[in-house]
DNA sequence: AATGAATGAGAGTTCATTCAT
DNA sequence: GATGAATGAACTCTCATTCAT
C-alpha cells in the first residue's frame, strides 16, 4: 500500500507536471497568434488568455508579465533556430559556411515568418536586445574574424562588415512581410551575389 | 486710421501666429525629448507637456494625439534630410551618384542620431511605413534601374537589392545608437568598400 | 466742433450697441439651432460660437455660461407666446377663455416646434422650472378658481386639475416630435372634446 | 470522490455567481441613489462606485458606461410595475379596466417616485425611448381600439386620446416631486373623475 | 468689444495584477 | 494548480473659462 501510494504520488506528479506543461505550451501558443495579429502592445493579457482557453490568474503562475511570455515566445523560438544554422554551418568547410549561414537562416526565418514578424515588428523598445540579430551578428564575427587572422579583410572593420551582412538578410526577412516571393533559395543568392561580387564598377567609382 | 487699425490687426495675427507656430516648436522639441529617453509607448501626453512646460490641453490644440506628434516630428525632421540628399546626390555624375548617397545619408543621420533612435526603435508598429527607410530605398531603386537599363545588373533582383543596401545603411546607423565611432565618412567608405569588391572568393566560393 | 463730437460720440455708442445686440441675436440663433441638432448636454459652447461665427470669448461677454444661453432662449422664446395667449385669452368671454388657451397655445407651440423640442427634451434637470408650463398651469388654475369661486368644479382639486389639463396639451406637442399631423386645430379640437364630454359611460363605471 | 468535487465545483460557482450578481444589485442600488440626488449627467461613474463602496474598474465588469446602466435601472425597475398592472388590469372586466390601469399606475408610481423622477427628469435626451410612458400609452391605445371597435369614441383619434390619458397621469406623478399630498387613491378619483364627466359646460361652450 | 490660444480640472475607460475561493 | 471578480493607478481627451492682445 506504501508504495502503491507513492507510485500513485510519483505518477500523480508526473501528471501534473505534464498539466502543467500543457497549459505553458497553449499559452505561448495563444501569444504567438494574438502578438502576430494586434502586436505587443496592443495585445493584453486578458486576450492572451482567453485565446488559450484559461485563466486570467492562471497566466501569472507560467510568465511574470507581457514581456517575460513575449521574450521566452521569441527566444524558444529562435533557439532552435539558432542551434540548426550553428551545427550544420559547422559541418561545412571554411569557405562554404558563411553561405551556409545564410541559405539556412533564410530558410528558417521563411519557414517561421509570422515568428520573425512578431519579433522584429515589435522589439523595438528592445533593440540591440533582439537575439536573432545578434546571434547572426556572432556568427558572422566569428568568420570573419578567422579570415581576418588569415591577413583578409585587411581593409575592413570586421564589426561593421558583419553588422551590414546581418542588415542584408534582415532586410530580405523583413522583405517577405510583404511579399511571399521569391523563396529563400533565390533570396539566399541574390545577397551571395552582392557578397561575392559587390556591385559593377560604373556604379562606384573607386575614391581616391 | 483705417489703414492704421488695419495694420494693427494684421500685426496683431502675425504675432498671434507667431506665439502659436512656438508652442508648437516646443511641443515638437519636448516630444523628441521624452521619446528618446522613454520610447514611444512609454512616454505620455502629459509628460511631453510637462516638458514643454505648457498645458495638457494646449497639446490637443496642436496634434490630435500621440500617434500624429510622433509622425509628425519624423516626417519634418526627415523631410530636409531626404530633399537634401536627393539635391545632393543628383548634382552628382551617375558613377558617383551611389556613394553620393551613402555618405550624405550616413552624414544627416549622424547628426541627428536621436531622431533616428527615436524612429527606428519605434517604428516597429509602422514598419513598412517608416519614411526614411522608404526613401532610400526609392533611391537606390531608381539608380540601379538606370543601371539595368544600361544592360547592368542583369542577375540582380533590383527591388531585393535596393532593399540590401538599405539594410546595410540602416545597420550602420544603428550601430551608433551604441557607439559613437567610426564617423559617417568612414562608416560610408566601409560601405562603399564592401558594396564594390564584395567579400574575397576564399569567404564564398562560386555555387555551380 | 463739440456738438459735432459729441453727435458723433453718441451715433458711436449706437452703432456700438447696435452690433452688440446684433451679436447676441446671432448667438441666441446659434444657440437654438446647436441645441435642436445636438441636445443641451452635447453641446458646447465653442460649437456655438462657431455656429454663430464669433470668438469663443465673445460668448461670455453676453452669457454667463450655457444654462443662461439656454435659459434665455427659451425665456424670451417663450415670453411673446405667453404674452399673446394672455392678451387674447383675456380679451374672450368667461366660457370661450378655457377653449381659446388651449387652441391658442397649440397654434403657438405648432408654429415653434422646434423650440418647444428643445425646451420639452432639455429640461429634464430644470423640470418645475420650465417656464412654458408654469404658464399653461397657471393659466388654468386662474380658470378653474373662477369656476370654483361660482360653485362649479366643488368635486374638483383645482392644482391638480390645471396639471391634468396642462398634461394633455403638453402631450399633445409632444406628438408632434414624431408627426407633423394634425395640426393645431385639430389638436385643440381633441382635447376640448375629452375636456367637454369625457369618456363614454361604458369605460369608466361609476366607482361608489 | 468524483462527484465531490463536482459538488464542491457547482457549489463553488455558484457562490461565485450570487457574488456577482451582489455587486450588481449593489452598483444599481447606488446608482438609485447618485442619480437622484445629482441627475444623470452630473452623477460621475466614480460617484456611482463610491456610493457602492467597489472600485471603479468593476463597475465596467458589469456595466458598458453610464447609459446602460441608467437604461438597466429603469427598465428593471419598471418591468415589474408594468407587468403587473397589466396582469391585475386583465383580470378586471371591460368597463372597469381604464379605471384599473389608471389606479395601479399611481400606486406603484407612488410607492417608486424616486424611480419615477430619475426616469422622468433625465430622460430628456430619451424622450420617446421612455418606456413607462410608452407602456402606458400602448394599454390605453388598446382599451380605446376595443372601445372604438364597439362604435363608440367615434370623434376620438385614439392614438391622441392615448396621449392625452397619459399626459394626465404622468402630470399626476410629476406633482408627486414636489408634494406627498393626494395619495394614489385620490389622484386616481380626481383624474378618472375628470374623464368621467368632462368639465362643466360653463367651462367650454360647444364650438358650432 | 472682440478674439482665440492657453489652461487644467475632471471625466471616462483600460488593464496588469492580486487574492479569496 | 487554476480561477476570474475585483481593484485602482494611470492614461487619454474634452471643454468651460480666462486673459493678454
Amino acid at each position: 500500500m506504501n508504495s502503491n501510494s507513492e507510485m500513485d504520488k510519483a505518477e500523480n506528479q508526473g501528471r501534473i507536471a505534464r498539466k502543467r506543461a500543457r497549459t505553458r505550451i497553449d499559452l505561448l501558443a495563444a501569444a504567438r497568434k494574438v502578438f502576430a495579429v494586434r502586436g505587443y502592445h496592443e495585445a493584453s493579457i486578458a486576450e492572451i488568455t482567453q485565446a488559450a482557453d484559461i485563466g486570467v490568474g492562471t497566466f501569472y503562475l507560467h510568465f511574470r508579465d507581457k514581456d517575460e511570455i513575449f521574450t521566452t515566445l521569441i527566444e524558444e523560438g529562435l533557439r532552435e533556430i539558432r542551434e540548426q544554422v550553428t551545427v550544420l554551418a559547422l559541418e561545412q568547410p571554411h569557405e562554404r559556411r558563411l553561405s551556409a549561414v545564410i541559405r539556412l537562416t533564410f530558410h528558417y526565418a521563411y519557414a517561421q515568418r509570422d515568428l520573425f514578424r512578431i519579433a522584429l515588428t515589435n522589439s523595438g523598445q528592445f533593440i540591440g536586445k533582439f537575439r536573432a540579430q545578434i546571434a547572426l551578428v556572432d556568427g558572422f564575427t566569428q568568420i570573419f574574424e578567422t579570415a581576418q587572422q588569415q591577413g583578409q579583410l585587411a581593409d575592413y572593420n570586421i564589426s561593421l562588415l558583419a553588422r551590414f551582412v546581418t542588415g542584408m538578410v534582415m532586410q530580405g526577412i523583413v522583405w517577405w512581410f510583404e511579399h511571399d516571393e521569391p523563396g529563400p533559395e533565390e533570396m539566399a543568392k541574390q545577397v551571395t551575389l552582392l557578397l561575392q561580387h559587390g556591385l559593377p564598377a560604373h556604379l562606384l567609382v573607386e575614391d581616391n
